[in-house]
DNA sequence: AGCGTGACAATTA
DNA sequence: ATAATTGCCACGC
């Protein structure tokens, strides 16, 4: 592997259900594009499909988009309705110290 | 240790 | 709403 974090990443990306998206910036706050590099770089079978950018825009454009909508995901032309469709933040997910939930 | 690059993000105009 | 800037972090040379 390249890193511990490429692995937390793919295990992030994996753990996406169908119809459900999330942003770059959800997986890797502080590396945003580290997340791009590791689903490139991958040849395991994670949903890369299901990773977007921060305004619904996809990164990879015609078959994303396809994957995306055969799985129902609502896309408003070509940016994903992230107010449907992003997961929202599963607990234990990297809390910041200072972010405590109280 | 510095330089350039990138499947990003938040601001500003 | 879009376009241009700036900031960010990690990777490879």
């Amino acid at each position: 592997m390249d890193g511990a974090r490429a692995e937390r990443i793919l295990a992030a990306v994996r753990a996406i259900p169908e119809g459900w998206v999330r942003t770059y910036g959800d997986l890797e706050p502080r590396a945003p594009r580290l997340v791009g590099r590791v689903l490139r770089e991958t040849d395991e079978d994670v949903p890369w499909h299901r990773v977007v950018r921060a305004d619904g825009s996809l990164a990879v454009g015609g078959e994303q988009r396809a994957r995306l909508r055969a799985e129902g995901v609502p896309i408003r032309g070509d940016r994903v309705v992230l107010a449907q469709a992003r997961l929202p933040l599963p607990p234990g997910e990297h809390l910041e110290p200072g972010e405590a939930p109280g």
